[in-house]
DNA sequence: GTCTATAGCTAGATAGAC
DNA sequence: GTCTATCTAGCTATAGAC
């Protein structure tokens, strides 16, 4: 048994940034080992299901971190929620590196991508609605009005995700989570 | 000189239905082909050039028709503005079929893409955003303000595209359209 | 203008040495 | 646990028959 060249979470998240800039076909297994420092055959060791598998742990790993960093964070009880909302658009600006950074989901949503992860991609956003909308009634919005600031605050990620990449303008993400921070505060 | 098995304009349309789902790299020649009915080593009959030409050219023609049924109608003098919004609202959904079809430059903005065509597409989207920034000045509003509603009109398309590709919900591409509308006319 | 055949390469995946 | 070597299948691209 010799020593890992590298951790799985070290790989993991270096996996991560090949994948969500150049999705599920565009990635090789020759890129993705690359980027740990490993030879391509050295990924069936740690991913005895191929690329599937591996990809499905990359995507496993970063879901985790949104639910812990951004939904569960805004779920949370007995916390402002002025405080909840400033946490999560925080992780959200850290998650996306201010705007330079895709979404994971959107990058495993092209065709190829979305028949093999598309449900739970499904269900992750459904998550972020939920969540959203929970701070939305917690600062006493109706129910109504609550989930149509969740569905605004997602569309506004990812359209301004989208944006600042073909633009390559990181200012236009900041003040599109800005506008998502004002929407909230009623400003 | 046999005849054409598909006319170049029809080719040109199919084949953006692969581009638009799959992207760059996820569209082989052969699924290209096949969707015109042909082999791919006829492909390069037409597209001397190669896979990176042909996309080109889907491209521009994806582009020229943005031009023709968005942009110049937005910009077109002597015509009311609300019906100038009405008719290039219902260009853009058509052109994403309700939302249920990509944004072919979102599509072609993975990596290998950007690589190729992002500065064009960098490009149109500035045209875009001229051009309802051009309808926010016709609507009475100050140059800041029509500049802010018009990063806001293509942000809410693209991520609405997004989301509902991802959720599989129609009613939500709808439903960003009509935002769109309503913070142009003020309600 | 389209086709078959094929070149040359790279993809994902596997076997087995160390 | 990582590596080299190799397999098969698919890729882009080209040559040449019809």
């Amino acid at each position: 048994m010799r020593p890992q060249k590298i951790s799985d979470q070290q790989l993991t998240e270096n996996m991560l940034v090949v994948l969500r800039a150049r999705g599920y076909e565009g990635s090789s297994l020759n890129d993705l080992a690359m980027v740990g420092g490993l030879k391509k055959a050295s990924l069936y060791h740690r991913y005895p299901g191929g690329k599937e598998t591996l990809v499905q742990s990359v995507l496993d790993h970063y879901t985790s971190w949104l639910q812990e960093n951004v939904f569960e964070v805004l779920t949370a009880k007995k916390k402002k929620p002025k405080k909840k909302l400033s946490t999560a658009l925080q992780s959200i600006s850290d998650i996306y590196q201010e705007g330079s950074a895709n979404c994971l989901y959107r990058a495993l949503s092209m065709e190829s991508g979305k028949a093999l992860y598309g449900a739970q991609i499904s269900k992750n956003c459904v998550d972020w609605l939920e969540a959203f909308e929970s701070l939305g009634k917690d600062l006493g919005l109706k129910k109504k009005k609550a989930k149509q600031l969740a569905l605004h605050s997602l569309i506004m990620i990812q359209g301004g995700l989208v944006l600042c990449n073909i633009l390559d303008d990181q200012q236009l993400f900041k003040e599109t989570v800005e506008d998502i921070r004002k929407s909230y505060l009623g400003k």
